[in-house]
DNA sequence: TTGTAGGCGTTATCAC
DNA sequence: GTGATAACGCCTACAA
């Protein structure tokens, strides 16, 4: 006569004899209660936590076509510095997309083309409810792709080609590089380059803009000291000596990566140079290395970043999926300038080329 | 007449249709392939191949109460240099998981007791298949709690409560360590220090033994030389100072972490000291900054021990649920010395205490 | 407000 | 070797 307690896992049917209710009054005290009459439910409700029950997500997703499940994929990193960035960024989107019931799906692509492999295999048989998309580039195929399946999505990163049509988040590099740039000027720093990466990257360009209108600001022409290069500890050094042997060496440095400020670092050691209020060198994206050796560094504030995503994906969702649905929307974040010990921590003691020193590394 | 193509996704229905034969049948194509004719067989995987079928994976759940998923922790990293070869660890077990045919989904936790709790909800609402575990410490719950509820897991760190019995695969942390000892013996070093943690922490522990080992080996007492305290740049520098302090300061370090060694160069750039052959400083974990700031350290190979918690894994899996599964296994690796600038490139120069400089960080 | 009927796409069982 | 039938757990009508 007892409904079998501890037999499998409970369904609905469990919760539903041990409640005295039929089986749909429980799926609506959870998908919706204000149907149901608040005494039936809370004994619903007792019935569900003793019996710890737990709704079939699989047997949801058949019937619904929903599986509360979001993709995010897992990107391999180049030297490791920049890398991580990404990574604290899905640490942020996992742990938010959590408080909105939702799981992420992690998984790996090579290159656009395989991303959208995945796409179509991830949808196919998990019936992905959204993605979050990363790096987003120019030429970028995979929102034409997801937007032509009516798959919801969001991008972490603006559409750079300017006629996309979607939800999307980003960081405001220029911003952040004016800013800094700024800064400097109003130490008194004059020549300040900008080391960064080959035009029609999108996010360097934009970086690259926020450091040539804020010296344009203050009166510089900024032609002169740009030094652009792919990205890389190797580069940055090797762009650094560029300026630094030029006719009028830099008195700043602001970088579009750690990489190339460590870079840059490296090549003012090799002169004797140590930078400092003199000499300040700043990088971008407060990554691990930027704190570990006290790098200036402009820091994307990832965990909002994250948030932001997850709404407007939530508001995609919300919606009806087909019709009028809600309209994409954007947001645009300033990212925050760490100082440390390599810069904008005062203003210059006035002997720009201190503290010569034997500090090259050593080569036996 | 026609099976109205491209109605909606298709089904092993449509298949079926197309094929001319029973979805039955087709469903065999996929899972049991022999019991198919072979004749049969070409004709059914070219309906799906035309129809661009994919199994619906919530379906074959509900029936088979396996989601193909895998759950893995994010874990929120402390200083961002150490956290970020987690990543590089998930990373790699998602990309050959994918080889597999499994989907990593993964999850935050910030403790022991919320991990379990995400276990129970995994286990619950999307029937994850197997868990791989990071982390592992004494007197860990999570291994008792998912052996109690038969479900598959491995995990990546040994137990090192040594009475657990399930398959893991590890880094042998004593083996790096010594390996990097000896080899500073060998070129004559003979005051070789060890900046660690406190007792009790398991990789720690283990990482400490394989130095205390070699140093035993080459004839010197290592207990005067050790200092422990928690990760940390800020922490090895102290304890490198207070060793510098000494009466008899140490020729080289030996460190359980970058973040300790980091510090250790710190505190030797206090002194105007430069890490190399002559004063050589090894690191643990081969992170972004070793590489970037030219640290020698020693690489765990994250990509082999993915690969090897993925095949522990799909042998868990492939056993009857029930009845004699596989004998749990266990893998050890040999972590690798990746030599720099910092040390270990060639032997001492012969004057210990070289290159006095200036090179302290500039505090303007 | 509550209960009943049907089906989502798949696989297991059993005839043929 | 192949095909019919039932069931997995849930949700969405619709009826009471």
């Amino acid at each position: 006569m007892d409904d079998r307690p501890g037999v499998g896992r409970p369904t609905l049917e469990t919760v539903a004899r041990r409640a005295r209710v039929s089986r749909q009054t429980v799926s609506n005290v959870l998908n919706s209660p204000h149907l149901v009459h608040p005494e039936t439910r809370s004994r619903v409700e007792r019935a569900i936590e003793v019996l710890r029950y737990r709704p079939h997500q699989a047997a949801r997703s058949l019937r619904t076509h929903r599986s509360r499940l979001i993709g995010v994929r897992m990107e391999a990193f180049g030297d490791g510095i920049n890398g991580s960035i990404l990574d604290r960024f899905i640490h942020a989107l996992t742990e938010v997309a959590e408080g909105h019931g939702y799981r992420v799906l992690v998984y790996t692509a090579a290159d656009d083309a395989s991303e959208i492999a995945a796409y179509e295999d991830l949808l196919g048989t998990h019936e992905i409810d959204a993605f979050i998309l990363t790096s987003t580039h120019r030429a970028d195929p995979r929102t034409a792709w997801l937007a032509s399946r009516n798959t919801p999505f969001v991008t972490f990163g603006r559409p750079w080609d300017g006629t996309e049509h979607h939800s999307w988040v980003d960081v405001d590099g220029a911003a952040g590089t004016r800013e800094a740039t700024r800064r400097l000027c109003a130490l008194g720093h004059q020549r300040i380059a900008f080391l960064g990466w080959p035009e029609g990257s999108g996010v360097g360009d934009d970086r690259r803009a926020g450091w040539e209108d804020a010296l344009r600001g203050c009166g510089w022409d900024p032609a002169a000291l740009v030094v652009a290069g792919p990205d890389g500890v190797d580069e940055g050094r090797e762009g650094a000596h560029r300026l630094l042997d030029g006719a009028v060496p830099p008195t700043a440095f602001v970088c579009a990566s750690d990489s190339l400020a460590l870079g840059a670092i490296g090549a003012l050691s090799d002169l004797g140079l140590v930078p400092g209020p003199d000499l300040p060198v700043i990088g971008f994206d407060d990554t691990a290395v930027a704190r570990a050796i006290g790098l200036t560094s402009l820091a994307q504030p990832l965990g909002q970043a994250a948030q932001l995503c997850v709404n407007l994906m939530a508001a995609l969702l919300g919606t009806d999926p087909d019709g009028t649905s809600t309209r994409p929307a954007h947001h645009l974040l300033r990212p925050e300038l760490v100082v440390r010990a390599t810069g904008l921590g005062g203003p210059p003691t006035g002997h720009p080329t201190a503290t010569i020193t034997s500090a090259r590394t050593p080569t036996s």
